[in-house]
DNA sequence: CCCCAAACTGAACGATCCTTCATATTCTCA
DNA sequence: TGAGAATATGAAGGATCGTTCAGTTTGGGG
């Protein structure tokens, strides 16, 4: 949300309205629609109002151009994701890390997979636009709930956090994208899932501290 | 090479002279160059064309249209990068696990930083084509090699070959992207690599058999 | 040296696609 | 209830792009 809005991508304006809102609705749902079933390359402003079951007008009174929807279309979606990331962490308050890991890989995936479609259709059409910015701050608030959550982790403690941190997030977020995009089968991409809970938490005991059992 | 060429999407014809084999090289060159500076979206015959120093009109004598260009150019891309893992794996037949990830991680990543850009952009066009069997069989390649050099390991034996390297290379290739589509510092990503070596050696320590100390 | 095949040219066509705007419809609240 | 604001319409304009093909140039073998 703190995302600064870059000038030339943000929606032209807000519904005031109950019927307006309801369109805006539809035609962000009308877009993954058509991103799945017909590709970001087919992805047209005609083909979305149609979708809608509204006119082409209409859109372009919400935004001021296709990058625009397409922009706040990744943006709600990022959104979701954060929020559930942020919500695990949160959950794993002083927990031991190994829980930490998983819930986390868990949280990551379950989300990713609930829609996987739209997963899909959303990773293939990162090139449409220009939104590194989106990225950035998703990556911002994933990156301190994470933090937090492992400073608080009951059974460890690390030299070098921001790094781990870093690394975790980047090989699990990698390693979901990878899964995904090949397509892999259900019972090879569960297994890659597990092995992958086993490849961090390896990684956690390795890169943490020897334990000095009392701190206070 | 050995890759089933989809029919529609193979190349019209092959250079019989000198002149159309350089031709043919500079429009890959030219291609590339333009997905650099122009981004996949504005890849266009018109530009290849242009920048190639041709007529669009001899870009289809080679190929059928512009998905085949796109397509023969990734396919190239991808049998370098194959070629460079394979060999990595070869020189590491009998070494000791630690040393064949490293020299795994390693080789993947140098040859995807070669030509950073390159590699960025061609991440970025996967949108456009339908590469999915380029994909599949540059996997395969890279799964063969893996799976014979992890085999022959002087210290290791894997209950679950197959799961372990699909775990390693699905999370090695997805974190490399990661890190270059995130576009990180080259400090940080220079720690994550070292990290992800740490990882997935810590991996391999809890995935390997218990040593039996003479198999013969 | 000459001729045919290989290689190359580029204007032109058709197919989309994005965006606008003058107009029509619907809602809200005073 | 009526007027002004909010919302919706969709034909039309302008731009870009992929692809073709009739014709020209170039190269190499006989």
């Amino acid at each position: 949300m703190p995302t600064n809005p870059p000038p030339h991508l943000s929606p032209r304006k807000r519904p005031r309205q109950a019927r307006a809102a309801v369109t805006l609705d539809a035609i962000f749902e009308a877009t993954i629609q058509v991103l799945v079933s017909d590709g970001p390359r087919r992805l047209t402003t005609t083909r979305v109002a149609e979708r809608t079951g509204v006119s082409v007008g209409t859109m372009y009174q919400y935004f001021p151009h296709k990058q625009a929807l397409f922009y706040a279309l990744n943006e709600r979606y990022l959104d979701i994701v954060a929020e559930r990331v942020e919500d695990a962490c949160r959950a794993q308050q002083g927990a031991e890390v190994a829980a930490m890991v998983e819930a986390l890989v868990t949280a990551y995936w379950q989300v990713k997979t609930e829609r996987a479609e739209v997963t899909r259709a959303l990773y293939k059409s990162v090139v449409e636009l220009d939104n590194e910015p989106l990225i950035e701050a998703f990556a911002r608030r994933v990156d301190a709930a994470t933090s937090t959550m492992l400073a608080s982790a009951s059974d460890a403690d690390f030299a070098d956090l921001p790094t781990v941190v870093l690394t975790l997030l980047t090989s699990i977020f990698g390693t979901v994208r990878s899964v995904f995009e090949r397509n892999l089968p259900i019972e090879e991409a569960d297994a890659v899932l597990r092995h992958l809970v086993l490849m961090c938490n390896a990684y956690i005991r390795t890169v943490k501290l020897p334990a000095e059992c009392v701190t206070a």
